[in-house]
RNA sequence: GGGCGGUUAGCUCAGCGGUUAGAGCGCCUCGUUUACACCGAGGAUGUCGCAGGUUCGAAUCCUGCACCGCCCA
């Protein structure tokens, strides 16, 4: 088959993913899979994305290290499953609805419980195509028959049960507690969603009065004034605190103060914790409205006064202000409190004020009723079995992250006051009973007094997405049904995932599922570095710097993407991705696909097209063929050590130097004289077409990958052998061939391919006509004899030297060197001679040998200084010390051997 | 306030105890030799943030400092 001159991704990529499905090699139990099952399997549940858009490099990125991974796991024949899933992302995708719906002038409350979840069904129909649809363009090699969503019935199970056994075992409790609160999603959110904001605020002071115990009104000339950000709070004040160590107040504290407009006298208290230099040193306490507040409260067993109703208005306990927006209440507060000669002071006030990270509402302490999780012990165990080495996880400065999270966890508000989720399997009879049941239908009765389930309501709130999502490694396997992929698949391997949400995902795997599964679920946590935009900022759609990975399929094909994310990457470091980047990628692809059009069109003529793949005939070999096969050979015993560690940026750059500078360089290139070489015989011939037809081979298996596309499709054209598979993607990874590893052979033409390099730069520094072929005539030693001739003719070739004399007598070289140009390279010397030589040509040739000899002088005179170090020779090890032995004896010859020319 | 990361060539980044430190892009000189101009040949460019310390040896380990970024309070 024709290949096209250039690499044109766009012909190949549908294609050959269509070539995988309809081989079904995804599915480790499918037609295609090539599996072991008595090999460890490997398994990666991917972080399902939301369901509410569509994806970005960030997502792409990650999928194209998991996929890799999966990639590479598929190749050494391990059974491998890599699972997709779709997060319902509760209040994300409610916030996304809800300004949908208000286009259409509708609202969650207008259309109702039922309808507005129909069109939430509705809606992520569409985008969930959208997502599975970029997964294949990106070449993820997802096991679409498992595909799970966290709103199915199985996850909707597994969350029941998992619920049940929290709650039968104490460590799922319903309580009133100080929650946060946000006003625009109308909801409750956990301490993680709450993201605090550097604000300039206003710290205002205000006056309450004390009361006048004989009379029981406030006194007007006696008050205390506390500081405050938030004057509206005052409407639920019950009590104002300070230090008992603080002079100031120590008369004060036993008496009362009344609070202004709701006119409540409240117990002047003391207590430790209030902070003497900040603002008066006597603060208000608002215990259902401030967390500090609310431990102060539960210590005094102070009233609980709420005064803000779900839309952050004031409510009935707010006195004058009741139905009053927060803010507009403050305004009225300050501006009554100024009218009356209360407020003492406001003074500008830096602080971090709590803003949801969906809405961006100002979040609000609040007092309600609802489910939480008890999370020490959970916590306690998932840190054991980090500890334990159970699970390790990678990058490793992240361990002491993970640790700090985990010490500091506090009990988990699982309750959201939303529809679109997992509604809480718990219900109350009207005597205040709790019933919890796994059952789908619900209870049949009041578990504690009999009432029938007709008595019985169902709480009205969801479960926060995150519990879903914690239940993700196992309830996508089936869990709790100990079903045959349970029991294969679980515990998972790596959970692969972006740094900034390790503790939304993993400590919530990593807790429920010790507890609820015994084992932990995966044993490897891979977190992977944010991709920023050419400017280093993080790409988001509301800045407009978020780049669209199909667009950029589109132009440089998916391969050219995947490396561009990989490449240069060190793990968890961000990495910036930029036009640039995409470019050199898109090359490297280009020149993979160019040297395979090379091969394939240069088999010799005795080779039938489609003739089955045979190995290259060791004894018909030439040098330049033992050379690429032996750094073939250390490719793969590097690629390998790449990928065990999780080094993957590594791998690729490996891939790209041997591919390029090695294969594309040197290999192809001592393998085309060969080819074109009519004193060969057609077997030696043969064999260096079967020397490139393996290494690319290998390269091809060991890229794939990371290139699944363009390896697989010219994999396709290349012979095979009867034990391979039909696709690349079922072939077996390479084994590191320790027989074609020849130290010899490499040395060798090493050395000739530095002569080669020297005899260019000579020439190219002097600037003589690049087209013109000069004499030159070579010394080598005698242990180079062989190699030298064998790669005489490509030696000519590639130097332009014609006539290439070999010159025995290295004098009669050093002798000659008159009239030409002098080259060294290690212990190969040679002379170029130019037809005529100029002056100039004289002077820059000079200048060049005096540069190597001054550059040789340093680092011999280095080399000799560490020698000349006694500690250096007795302390060092003995390898190192030979080395600079050998090193300096080496420098020590070309010294001498440049100033000789020089001279 | 605590923690983590970064500071290496003009730019973007690898390297993280052992020859005088690498890549891509960019730059300079040259080149259409039939795989590739998305290419080839050659070249220039770095007191590896600063200051101490450990070591025979430090970009690499330790301490402190400066600046930038992130996370947590």
């Amino acid at each position: 088959m024709e290949l096209a001159k250039a690499y044109r991704p766009g012909d190949v990529e549908h294609g050959i993913f269509q070539a995988w499905l309809d081989a079904d090699v995804f599915n480790p139990d499918g037609k295609g899979s090539r599996a072991d099952w008595t090999k460890q399997p490997f398994v990666v549940i991917q972080p399902p994305p939301n369901v509410t858009g569509s994806l970005h490099l960030g997502h792409a990125q990650r999928s194209t290290v998991e996929d890799l991974m999966t990639r590479h796991a598929r190749m050494q024949r391990r059974p491998t499953l890599f699972l997709p899933g779709l997060d319902h992302a509760s209040i994300a995708a409610q916030y996304v609805l809800d300004k949908l719906l208000a286009k259409k002038g509708e609202s969650r409350q207008s259309l109702g419980r039922e309808k507005y979840l129909e069109a939430m069904w509705e809606f992520v129909r569409t985008t969930r195509e959208t997502i599975l649809s970029q997964q294949r363009r990106v070449g993820a090699s997802l096991d679409m028959t498992r595909l799970r969503f966290t709103m199915d019935e199985v996850s909707a199970a597994a969350v029941r049960e998992a619920f049940l056994r929290l709650y039968r075992e104490g460590l799922a409790y319903r309580t009133e507690a100080l929650i946060h609160w946000c006003p625009g999603c109308r909801t409750s959110v956990s301490d993680l969603e709450v993201i605090p904001k550097e604000t300039t605020g206003s710290l205002w002071t205000m006056r309450y009065h004390l009361v006048d115990e004989a009379t029981g009104a406030p006194d007007p000339i006696a008050w205390i004034s506390v500081a405050t950000t938030r004057p509206e709070t005052l409407l639920g004040d019950t009590a104002v605190a300070v230090n008992p160590e603080d002079p100031r107040y120590t008369a004060l504290i036993g008496r009362r103060a009344m609070i202004p407009f709701v006119d409540r006298a409240v117990p002047i208290i003391a207590d430790p914790v209030v902070d003497r230099a900040f603002g008066t040193g006597a603060v208000k306490i608002t215990p259902a409205h401030d967390n500090d507040d609310y431990e102060t409260g539960k210590r005094h067993g102070l009233p609980m006064i709420t005064v803000l109703d779900d839309s952050a208005r004031i409510n009935e306990n707010g006195a004058q202000f009741a139905g009053l927006d927060r803010y507009e209440a403050r305004k009225q507060i300050v501006a009554a409190l100024e009218a009356s000669g209360d407020m003492d002071s406001i003074k500008p006030h830096e602080m971090l004020i709590g803003r949801c990270q969906r809405s961006d509402d100002v979040v609000e302490p609040r007092l309600k009723t609802q489910w939480f999780v008890r999370v020490a012990p959970l916590a306690a165990a998932a840190l054991e079995a980090t500890r334990a080495g159970k699970t390790q996880i990678l990058p490793e400065r992240f361990v002491k992250v993970w640790e700090h999270w985990m010490t500091e966890m506090r009990d988990w508000n699982v309750s959201r006051q939303l529809w679109w989720g997992h509604r809480i399997p718990a219900w109350y009879c009207p005597d205040g009973h709790t019933t919890v049941t796994a059952d789908q239908a619900g209870p049949a009765a009041c578990e504690v007094c009999g009432r029938p389930a007709a008595d019985l309501r169902q709480d009205d709130d969801i479960f926060d997405t995150w519990f879903s999502s914690g239940l993700w490694p196992f309830s996508t396997l089936g869990w709790p049904e100990k079903t045959r992929d349970f029991e294969r698949f679980y515990p998972g391997s790596v959970m692969e995932t972006a740094y900034d949400i390790i503790f939304f995902w993993v400590a919530r795997m990593m807790m429920l599922g010790i507890h609820l599964t015994g084992e932990a679920p995966f044993h490897t946590v891979y977190l992977s570095g944010l991709i920023r935009d050419p400017y280093g900022q993080k790409m988001s759609k509301t800045k407009g710097n978020s780049v669209d990975p199909l667009e950029t399929i589109d132009e440089v094909g998916a391969d050219a993407l995947r490396f561009a994310l990989i490449n240069g990457t060190a793990p968890g470091n961000d990495a910036r991705l930029g036009a640039e980047k995409l470019e050199n990628s898109r090359n490297f692809a280009n020149k993979l696909w160019n040297v395979a059009r090379f091969v394939l069109g240069a088999r010799p003529a005795s080779i039938a097209a489609g003739a089955p793949r045979e190995l290259a005939d060791r004894a018909q070999i030439g040098p330049g063929d033992r050379w690429i096969l032996s750094r073939a050979a250390a490719t793969v015993g590097a690629v390998d050590r790449a990928m065990a560690g999780y080094t993957f940026g590594d791998a690729s750059q490996i891939l790209y130097e041997a591919i390029w500078n090695e294969y594309c360089d040197w290999g192809v290139e001592l393998a085309k004289i060969r080819l074109a070489d009519e004193s060969l015989t057609p077997a030696e011939r043969e064999a260096t077409w079967w020397t490139l037809v393996g290494v690319l081979d290998t390269y091809l298996r060991l890229l794939h990958p990371i290139m699944p596309f363009i390896t697989e499709a010219i994999w396709e054209r290349l012979p095979h052998s009867a034990a391979d598979p039909a696709l690349l993607i079922v072939a077996d990874w390479p084994a590191s061939a320790a027989e074609a590893a020849d130290s010899a052979a490499e040395a060798e033409v090493a050395a000739l391919i530095e002569l080669v390099r020297a005899v260019r730069n000579a020439r190219a520094e002097a600037r003589v006509e690049p087209a013109a072929w000069l004499p030159v005539d070579v010394f080598v030693p005698e242990s180079l004899a062989g190699t030298f001739e064998a790669l005489r003719p490509a030696i000519e070739r590639l130097a332009r030297a014609k006539p290439l004399g070999r010159e025995l007598d290295i004098e009669k070289i050093r002798m000659g060197a008159e009239g030409g140009l002098s080259v060294i390279a290690g212990e190969v010397e040679a002379v170029v001679r130019p037809a005529a030589k100029d002056d100039a040509q004289e002077d820059r040739d000079r200048a060049r040998l005096e540069r190597e000899l001054a550059d040789a002088e340093g680092q011999l005179a280095a080399a000799r200084t560490r020698l000349a170090n006694d500690s250096f020779t007795s302390k060092a090890p003995p390898a190192v010390v030979d080395g600079v032995r050998a090193r300096a004896s080496e420098l020590q010859e070309l010294v001498s051997r440049l100033a000789q020319r020089l001279s």
